[in-house]
DNA sequence: TCCTATGGTCCATTATAGCGGACATCAAGC
DNA sequence: GCTTGATGTCCGCTATAATGGACCATAGGA
C-alpha cells in the first residue's frame, strides 16, 4: 500500500515521521491493539522500520504495551495532546451545547463533521436513545460522496478542486453502486443553495440524514451540524428538523476555529 | 536544550520524530499558538528543523495553521487520535462515574491521577464549585516531589529506581525549599503502608491535598485518586474525605488499562 | 520427525533528513 | 536614511535513518 498522503514524486523511501503517522492512523481506525509485525504487513511497510518506529512511539509515550505479546496501542500522550487541542477552542463548549439541544428536543442522533484531508469525520456527537447504531464513530475517515455533509462541506471548492480533492474509489458507495462525480458536484452546488442537504444514509438502509452547513471564517461551511433519523422519523419531521438545525447552525456560525479553514485547501495543495 | 527524553550517547542531530513530538509537547505546555521561529528558539532546535517539521505536521493535520502571520497550534487529528484512546478502555467511564460520585459527595475537586515519564499529571478531574482555581490543568506535567499523589505513585520503585527516575531540580518546591531525596523516600514508604497520603498543597497556600492509590496489574499503585480541598475543610472532613476516597479507588482497583503499568519502568529503561 | 508460518532481531548499504549558515524581507527604532 | 531584530526561504554537506534481507526462535500441523 503506497502513502495514504502522496506525496509529490514517487520517493523509494518513506519519510519516518509519515510512516509513525501512518502507524497510528492505523490503529485508530483498526481500534484494537496489534504488534508491529501486524502494522508493518498491513501498511506495506519495512518490517524493520515499523518496529524501530515504534520503539521510538513507545519511548514518547504516544504508543502504549498493551499485553505481554508485544501489542501495541495509542498511548496517554496522544490523549492529553487531544486534551490540549479540544481545550484550545471554547468553541467545543458551545458545539456541545448546540447538540445537546438538538438532541433533547428532535430525540434523535446530532453530530457535528468536519473535512479531515480528503475524507468526512464526526467530530462530536450526542447519540439518541434509539436502539439502532450510528453509521460512524468520532474520528473515523468516511469517503465524502457517501455522506450527506459533504455536499455542503465541499461547497466553497470549484469543480476541479472536488476532482482532484476526492479520490476516484469513494465514489463507489457501499452498496456498490457508482455516484457519477459530476452528480455529486451538482448536488454540492444545489444543496449550498439551499442551505441544506438531506438524503437516506448509504451505509444502512433504514435512517436518514439531515446536514446544514456552519459557516466561518469567510467560508459558506468550514462544518456541519446532522441530524441521523429512522426513515419513518426523518418523513414526519422533515420541516422541523432541518428548522431546528438551521437555527442551531446559526448560533455556531462564526465562532468556529480559524484552522478549519485551512483543512480541505491543505489537501489540495499536496 | 537538550533533548527532554535525553538518550544514551550525546548524538549531533536529533532525530525528526523526537523533535515532532517536542514541538507538540511544547505546543500543548504554552497552550498557544505559535510560530516556527518561536518554537525553534525556545527548543533550542535549527530553524531550519523546525520549519520542516511543522511543515509535515501541517501536511498530517497534526498541526493547524491558526492565523495569518504563520502561528501554528495542535491539530484537529491529535483530537481524533486523543479520542481514540480513550474510547478504547471502558475504563474511563468507570473513572467518570467514580469521580462523579467522589465530587458530588464531598463538594470537593476530585482528580484521577498517573504518571506520565518522570512527571506526574491529572488524567481527568471534576471540578468544584468552589470558587479557588485548582493547581494543574490535565495532561500537564508536574515534578513529582510537588504532589501528595507522587507519594503512592512511586510505591513499586526501589530506592535507587526513585532517585533515577526523578530529576535533581524537582526536588525544588515551588516556594523554592529544597526536600531531601532520603525524606521523598521515607514518605513514600510511609504513605505506601498506610495506603493514603495527605499534604497541604505545595503549589498555594490555602489547599490540602488527600491521595489513595489505585491498584491494578500486579502492581499496589498504577493511579491514585485525589482530592483537593480547602485547608479548613480538609481538617473538618479528614477521615470522611479519605474513607470516601478509599472506597472509590476500590471500584476502580483492578480495572485500570495495563499500559499504565509499563510507564514508570519504560521511563527508566532510558 | 520435518516443514511452514509467525514474530522478532541484527546488520550493511545508501538515499536523504537534519543541520548550519547565507540570503531576503519587513517593521521598528534611532 | 541606517541599523537592528524577528521572520521565513534556500541550499550544500554529511551523519544517519530507512531499508532489504539474513538470521533466529517458537509453535503448530502434517
Amino acid at each position: 500500500m503506497a502513502d495514504t498522503l502522496d506525496g509529490e514524486q514517487v520517493t523509494k523511501r518513506a519519510r519516518g515521521l509519515d510512516r509513525a503517522f501512518a502507524i497510528l492512523e492505523y490503529l485508530k481506525l483498526k481500534r484494537e491493539p496489534a504488534n508491529p509485525n501486524e502494522i508493518a504487513a498491513q501498511l506495506g511497510a519495512p518490517r524493520s522500520s515499523v518496529y524501530e518506529l515504534v520503539g521510538l512511539l513507545l519511548r514518547q509515550g504516544v504508543l502504549e504495551t498493551v499485553d505481554e505479546e508485544g501489542r501495541v496501542f495509542l498511548g496517554r500522550k496522544l490523549y492529553f495532546l487531544g486534551h490540549a487541542y479540544e481545550e484550545r477552542y471554547d468553541f467545543t463548549r458551545e458545539c456541545e451545547r448546540v447538540l445537546d439541544a438538538l438532541a433533547s428536543e428532535t430525540h434523535e442522533t446530532a453530530q457535528f463533521c468536519m473535512l479531515d484531508g480528503d475524507k468526512y469525520v464526526v467530530v462530536r456527537m450526542r447519540e439518541s436513545a434509539r436502539p439502532f447504531r450510528i453509521s460512524s464513530d468520532i474520528g473515523q475517515p468516511v469517503p465524502l460522496p457517501w455522506t450527506a455533509s459533504s455536499r455542503l462541506l465541499l461547497g466553497d471548492l470549484s469543480d476541479a478542486e472536488i476532482r482532484a480533492l476526492v479520490p476516484p474509489e469513494d465514489f463507489t458507495l457501499p452498496d456498490r453502486t457508482h455516484l457519477a462525480p459530476e452528480a455529486f458536484i451538482a448536488q454540492i452546488r444545489a444543496a449550498t443553495q439551499d442551505g441544506f442537504f438531506t438524503m437516506d444514509s448509504t451505509v444502512d438502509s433504514f435512517t436518514h440524514c439531515f446536514a446544514v452547513p456552519v459557516a466561518g471564517m469567510g467560508r459558506t461551511c468550514i462544518a456541519t451540524l446532522c441530524i441521523v433519523a429512522s426513515r419513518t422519523d426523518a418523513a414526519r419531521n422533515r420541516e422541523r428538523y432541518i428548522a431546528a438545525l438551521k437555527a442551531a447552525a446559526a448560533v455556531l456560525s462564526g465562532r468556529a476555529p480559524l484552522s478549519a479553514a485551512g483543512s480541505a485547501i491543505g489537501a489540495l495543495r499536496l
